[in-house]
DNA sequence: ATCAAAACATGACAAAAATCATATTTTAAA
DNA sequence: TTTAAAATATGATTTTTGTCATGTTTTGAT
């Protein structure tokens, strides 16, 4: 099994903060692991009880609304850690993660990381800092829900799509998500994503093959409203 | 000026990890100061360079829309801590901050506080653990902006102000929002956000005098769909 | 390669919410 | 206290979004 110490992934996320004595250690303990399309990794409930660190792949991270429906609040992707509440209070998951295409992910057992949380500062500042980080885009993200039209969210997140994740060789978006996906990141119908996209495709901002979506014209769809 | 080391306030957010000679050093550096109603404590964009902890009064964090509208992400009472993100990283300010009734707070410098946030483990656990939960929190609210309508959200934030900060000697919720500021935190138009209140008012769920609101049936608040 | 299930697509209609117009009431300043 | 401005209220209308129905295409298992 390959090691933490050697592991390039680690330099997108708060492990880059440990020493090297403490990368062995957690090297010596964690648990490698292949994750397929579709498969959930843990549900809005489990008590996780350590995080799992994207070496490949990308999932969702959503929570059932009580209207029965699935909100997508946040991709995870690889060098992301999934999972960090778990390490700080005892609740258990707020959200399911679900792989959006086949993954590696490394699970590092809570009690292990509990003491560099504890005696590592620089550790310790870097997951605050992450969390910051991504209690500003949560913040960011209610006002759109709030305020934007459902075009404007799609259109937004196509653009978000095209910007983190790439293109593949044939300029397709490099992650291939379901309609119902897309509804489910927006918050709305499937109906109305599937409207929209139609729309979008006549108007030229779009086109489709199939499933996949690529970008026709960027800087219109950034104009979306 | 009243000590930090006495005051009971720092009970209630991450101030309570620090010890006794570190609070003796911020009390030393503290400014404290009286906020006004509709008074801006903050603008989206300014540097902060300290926290604020809250002796008394409420008030909202809001970000401008680029639909022009003012969105309310949340709402900062008494005990809480205000501007943290500051803390970590440089960012400029992502919220503004207004009173909404007459505010007492303390304002700490940011290099006195940052030297225990790399000594004092304890609290550092403790933002961490307050940002965490205020990110779950932020996860839940976007869930409830896209999938609930605009009456349950209103609904909801009836029974959440109701719950949160209580009633007056009349009944009447304990802190008094305008219409404008409603709409603001479920993130619609104020005449939407007027016309639900008259429904609510008709069905007898709620009842007012002038701008203020009496809660008539908090279980059928709860119902509402 | 075949076939059923899932995903995609679109029309027709209903419901929710926004917008614009216009009173009325409340609030705060002179 | 008066009075103008701001906040609240409501009607009429349009736009946006959701729902239900139904057909087509794509996908994946056999």
């Amino acid at each position: 099994m390959s090691k933490c110490e050697q592991c390039i992934i680690r330099q997108f996320n708060s492990l880059k903060a440990l020493t090297k004595e403490e990368l062995v250690r957690i090297s010596g303990c964690k648990t490698s692991r292949i994750i397929k399309k579709g498969e959930v990794i843990f549900e809005e409930g489990d008590t996780i009880n350590g995080v799992f660190c994207v070496k490949d792949g990308v999932c969702k991270l959503s929570k059932l609304s009580s209207n029965g429906r699935d909100q997508i609040v946040k991709l995870v992707v690889k060098g992301d850690l999934l999972g960090q509440r778990s390490l700080v209070g005892e609740e258990s998951a707020n959200l399911s993660a679900v792989a959006l295409n086949d993954m590696e992910v490394c699970f590092i057992p809570k009690h292990e990381i509990m003491n560099d949380l504890q005696k590592n500062t620089k550790f310790t500042l870097d997951m605050l800092q992450q969390m910051a980080h991504d209690l500003k885009e949560s913040d960011n993200v209610i006002v759109d829900m709030a305020q934007k039209s459902v075009k404007n969210r799609l259109a937004d997140v196509f653009v978000y799509i095209s910007e983190h994740f790439g293109v593949d060789d044939q300029g397709f978006l490099a992650i291939n998500l379901s309609r119902e996906d897309y509804a489910n990141i927006v918050g709305t119908a499937t109906e109305s994503a599937i409207r929209i996209i139609s729309q979008f495709k006549k108007e030229g901002l779009i086109s489709t093959q199939g499933k996949q979506i690529k970008i026709e014209n960027l800087q219109k769809l950034k104009r979306v409203e």
